[in-house]
DNA sequence: CACCCGCACACAAACGTTTGTGTGATTACG
DNA sequence: CGTAATCACACAAACGTTTGTGTGCGGGTG
């Protein structure tokens, strides 16, 4: 008998089911898929025959079988409802047309952003795409590489790259194909949004406005976003006559509770700045919660500019001005990217460039100059 | 040739490749994994052996083979970095150790929050999970529904069930293994938060509190969730004599955005109400921003609840009160009931309890009693 | 001593594909 | 008209597992 199950998973024993009628019991049981040899003989040829008129492309079909058979292959595999058993298939192509998805945290809106992203591409290719969360977790990452792996993906999208990062080089070393997104490391090949380019846009945007006393608080230093955001920050001020003194930067994380935090530090070290620049909107929240705490107002007594541009920014009780980073096409780039990579090439990292949105966050002057 | 590659995105052509000296381009191909044979052949034992063993708990692997062979099979197998292959093992049980969930939208909060659980959940018990979005379009989730089946997945997690939904009709008459998750939807088992349970804990609050003219911005009427906490906050209401007259309940959607347009209706119909109870907190923070427009303050002029405690509510400029549901248990059961069904069996929906938080934006009176 | 049984394995048959290599029949060509 | 090329297929061998069944051997029993 074929109906063996697993015992030890709390198996609802239905005795009753052997009491059956024999029909009845057929029924219950889900019919067995149609395979290629099902369509092959009910069309009277040969198996291999279906698979390749199945396989081609609609113009290469006639390479393989006479216009009729073609036809008749193509319609009593609709009738029947055949779908190519995916099992199979990468047995003997030894291709899994899947690939694997490590993410930071699928909770935070970037990621899962850019993981919709990948997985639109992959779809529309004819790949899935798993993802899971290494939390930023070196031991977890790898956990999760390897079960990838093991899972035999054709190829892994990392959105959690370190500088100097180890797990790279085992990947490289071991010829998996691999692209990175949103953080970029060494010179694997990836998809990102500029960065610097970002922090350069917000640092001209409070320069600009008169804002002379900045502050940043950005993410934490293994993320090369965060660090690119601020270097283009500082040269965006640089530019402008303004510089980024050394007080003025508190490195805590991306989310809410840490933009609290970094308000804390930056206060606990003398007067409050004339704008904050976070390298993330929800830190950009955080940090307006903070400052109401302490009796700061936005943007009246200190201007805030975010990143990303998350649905929320816009409306907050103070519509929030921010960096709009291409979220969407990073992910559906780093598929294209991947692609590319497990078809054997050495494709370039792709830049993709963010846009500021202005909003009353920062207007403390415009729209009432003083 | 399969290496046909999207030309948009920069793809190095590498034609030097064929050039190269014949062991070069040998070291550049990936060395085939070991299988079974590989393990077999090097002990001298038979694949079925190698095979029975390495699938045997450690206490029931002496069935099989000696403890010495054991011993050998175990540790070659460890040293030459044996891995099933699981596209052999899927082809002969028929069963791919996959599932695949489908949420409205992997970008909410919540949604990204209960797949994390899930997922936590598949993972240790030997499942990998897919998860892609319907957006909440029948359409959409209907062809991502046949891909998973393509993909020949054991089981499916529904985040997206809609009340009197024909596909989940269709599933269970195909026989398919699935339950559902966050939405429930006629009497198919799932995993959800008891959301009446949570909109009495919130109209009990307003009602301690002392607010008397509340209204609701709710999520579509195709969602359970929303309905759910809409009745349970209806009937708390009516526990304190209370009521919820029809203009002032409001249907938008479960974002930002929807709050905002959720105020504008509710005030566009006559006076402000006391309090706001939005079923989202995404809702919740746009509405705040929306009556902060109107020249509305919160907690003094209105007092606002949200759904779900997301990280943002507790460091917004005035943190919130809001319901915290289970998200992560959520997923969690979801998946073990959804391994119950695909064992054969037929488990009954699980209901997690939420809790109330209490915080700012309920406080008009309670710090400084009028 | 004959017998049976359990042990420790081996053998072999699938599962559903893909793809290299036949093979008859028809067509084309010189 | 003979030969070669082409067509329209069929055959068969993998890919790596799992699992039902077979088998030789040693030891215990009657």
């Amino acid at each position: 008998m074929k109906a063996t199950v697993p015992k030890r998973l709390g198996y609802c024993q239905e005795g009753d089911r052997n009491s059956l009628p024999q029909e009845a019991v057929l029924a219950m049981t889900r019919p067995k898929a149609p395979t290629l040899q099902t369509v092959a003989s009910a069309v009277g040829v040969d198996v291999s025959t279906v698979s390749r008129v199945l396989n081609s492309a609609a113009d290469e079909r006639e390479r393989w079988a006479s216009a009729e058979t073609v036809a008749r292959i193509l319609v009593t595999a609709a009738e029947l409802g055949y779908r190519r058993n995916p099992h199979g298939a990468s047995l003997r192509t030894a291709r899994s047309l899947q690939v694997g998805v490590i993410v930071p945290r699928l909770q935070d809106f970037v990621l899962a952003t850019i993981f919709e992203g990948i997985d639109e591409a992959a779809s529309e290719h004819g790949y899935a795409a798993f993802v899971t969360n290494s939390l930023d977790d070196p031991a977890q990452r790898e956990a999760r590489v390897a079960q990838l792996l093991d899972r035999r993906v054709d190829g892994i999208i990392l959105c959690d790259a370190r500088r100097e990062d180890p797990l790279l080089r085992k990947l490289a070393a071991q010829r998996v194909p691999f692209v990175l997104a949103s953080r970029t490391s060494d010179t694997y090949p990836g998809a990102f949004a500029d960065d610097a380019q970002g922090g350069h846009l917000a640092a001209e945007h409070l320069a600009a406005n008169g804002y002379t006393d900045v502050a940043v608080i950005a993410g934490p230093d293994y993320a090369s976003t965060a660090n690119l955001r601020i270097e283009g920050f500082r040269a965006g001020l640089e530019a402008h006559g303004l510089s980024l003194p050394e007080h003025r930067l508190v490195r805590t994380g991306f989310d809410a509770a840490a933009g609290r935090a970094g308000v804390d530090q930056l206060l606990a070290q003398g007067p409050a700045p004339d704008a904050i620049f976070a390298t993330n909107d929800f830190a950009a929240i955080g940090a307006i919660g903070g400052l109401r705490e302490h009796g700061l107002r936005v943007p009246e007594d200190v201007g805030i500019v975010g990143y990303n541009d998350t649905p929320l920014a816009a409306s907050l009780p103070v519509p929030m001005t921010t960096i709009r980073s291409p979220m969407l096409d990073v992910g559906r780039t780093a598929f294209g990217l991947l692609e590319s990579v497990i078809a054997g090439g050495h494709p370039t990292s792709v830049a993709l460039t963010p846009t500021l949105i202005v909003r009353e966050s920062t207007m403390s002057s415009a729209p009432t100059p003083a």
